[in-house]
DNA sequence: TTGTAGGCGTTATCAA
DNA sequence: TTGATAACGCCTACAA
């Protein structure tokens, strides 16, 4: 049932010569044949549906042309839009992207990382789970071309492409402020690990204190988890009670799933944006547009955020990956793809 | 600064003996060493940090423990479960998932497989683009394993994985009817090579016969892009004007995508459902469920759906596809995973 | 318990 | 233009 794979060797005795010739034939040499050689080969070929193995061909020369992208997260609208762009990015490079998951397992993700190392993948392109990945500096160290995508790895610098997501925090303090909010207080998942989150929050921090003179982390950043509605909702209503009647407070979530967590809980408690509390944070999926929210039919007006293009972010990387594989030694680079802010009726109180 | 990868032959080395040994205690036959030669091997991997290398092992072993899934739009909540499902089920089997899109095209779904199978993917999971690839079926009866998700291929049984999509439409029909609805009219997209909208369409046209006396596929059936908002509309308001005013009109969307399309457009010409027209068709997404008509606090009562459940089939396929890779010659497999009809406002006239 | 030798399907280096 | 031949890194009879 099962036919014998044909091999080369098949191909050079079906078409009377030595499988180099065939070789130099598959590999775009045909020129360098005679006429009646390169046409017994194709046919050859052909009759047989021959296809050489990658993997005997990687063995030899030790390239696969193969990228492995190892997401933090597969499931997420994040790393969907990322693989959009890397796809692009990818697309004439003469690369094939395979995509793996790494389920938020800092664990799993060194498993893959392994698999795909040893079958020989021409590049990595990672959004990391970890924040933290020793393997990962390894790997680079060693001569693996890495590029990293949204989130960093703590105290070393490889190639990276990211989003500048200290100014866009700031940017919208400021906004907050000229607004006549007298008070934000920061919806976080932990940040541990998680440089984006990481970076928000400390911007947060930083602004807090410079623009609404408050230093008290305790008081201003609440960490919860946005799959436990009940605890969003009782963390909001514990920051009305701590707000002074006349003193106007907005919501600042550090990541798109927070910020949904809120709007669904400000929903449920019968809240409303800006009256009662104002409400932003960033967008990493189009999350916003996609909803409705800039539609003209839109009449809510929707909620402020600040638009991350993971897409981009994705094709820049698969950019830099492939300039890195054909430079492995050039230094090391840092891209920001920039974020756009948008301005909506959830923090418009003039 | 590039370390030259070291081989079992250094380990070898290293160690004192044969590689043979090394390979041995590599592959699990470490009981097979005396105790000097298994730590002397074990500690010389340890300094070198030695990995073996996949690539000749599956050239010498014909067996890469890859399982190489392709996905016809890896982009969709679909293909997100899928992958969940696909994770889990391959999670003890030893496997390893790589993810593939082929974008919605045909000819890259192709050139993807290409590579897979060239690189010796023990096992093929795919969410075919086309309905209609040969190059599928050369493959499966070639002796590769593959499992199908979702998506038949015409004129050829093999192994696959779906949700039974005749069934559940009668059932729609059926309830509309009992509803008082008096008009059914199917909303698709082409559903040329699509097998599970191709069904669908086909179930609607004899159950619209059947039970409502139509057999005009002209009439009722409208074919619309859902990305094009302003068309939908006008397919909406032309069949207002074509349905009698006495007579309760209902909408059936073939797919997820279209569900929502023909929902925002309703939204934005300010009909309701079932005032105006009723409404329902399939949830491949847990999409209504996320959005909150699920949900307690829910007022607007949401809209009738059947849901599938990809990430179950997910799992089923690579379960299948385990056994297959086991038991080459086993008869092929056809499972269903069942739906779930949600029956909610937007088709509850009484 | 260990090792030798051959081969998996290619490409690359020679020499002819 | 062509073809032996030796790798690539590993596994596996077969022998010892």
């Amino acid at each position: 049932m099962t036919p014998k794979k044909v091999t080369i060797n098949d191909i050079a005795a079906a078409a009377g010569v030595s499988k180099t010739t065939v070789s130099r034939y598959i590999n775009g040499h045909g020129d360098m044949l005679s006429d009646a050689s390169r046409k017994r080969v194709e046919k050859a070929i052909q009759l047989a549906d021959y296809r050489p193995s990658a993997v005997a061909r990687s063995l030899k020369t030790q390239k696969s042309y193969l990228v492995g992208v190892v997401l933090a997260n597969i499931t997420t609208p994040f790393a969907t839009s990322l693989i959009n762009g890397i796809s692009s990015g990818l697309a004439d490079g003469g690369y094939v992207p395979i995509f793996a998951d790494a389920a938020d397992s800092p664990a799993t993700e060194n498993r893959i990382l392994q698999t795909l190392v040893s079958h020989q993948v021409d590049g990595l392109l990672v959004n990391t789970t970890s924040g933290d990945n020793p393997r990962l500096v390894e790997l680079a160290n060693s001569g693996m071309p890495v590029v990293l995508i949204d989130r960093t790895i703590r105290h070393y610098d490889l190639d990276i492409v990211t989003a500048p997501y200290s100014k866009p925090t700031v940017d919208l303090m400021n906004h907050l402020k000229d607004q006549g909010f007298g008070r934000v207080v920061l919806f976080t998942q932990p940040f541990e690990n998680n440089s984006p989150r990481e970076i928000r929050r400390n911007a947060f921090l930083a602004a807090n204190e410079e623009l609404f003179g408050v230093d008290s982390t305790l008081r201003d950043v609440r960490v919860v988890d946005p799959l436990d509605p009940q605890g969003v909702q009782v963390a909001i209503r514990d920051v009305l009670q701590t707000t002074p009647a006349e003193e106007h407070c907005a919501l600042y979530a550090t990541n798109t799933i927070t910020l949904i967590a809120v709007y669904n809980a400000m929903c449920a408690l019968g809240l409303r944006a800006p009256g009662d509390l104002g409400l932003c944070g960033p967008d990493d999926w189009g999350w916003a547009h996609r909803i409705g929210w800039d539609w003209p039919e839109s009449l809510a007006g929707g909620i402020t955020t600040f638009e991350t293009d993971p897409s981009t972010m994705g094709h820049e990387a698969a950019r830099l990956l492939l300039t890195r594989i054909q430079n492995p030694s050039q230094v090391r680079e840092k891209r920001y793809v920039p974020v756009t802010m948008r301005l909506r009726a959830s923090t418009r109180l003039g």
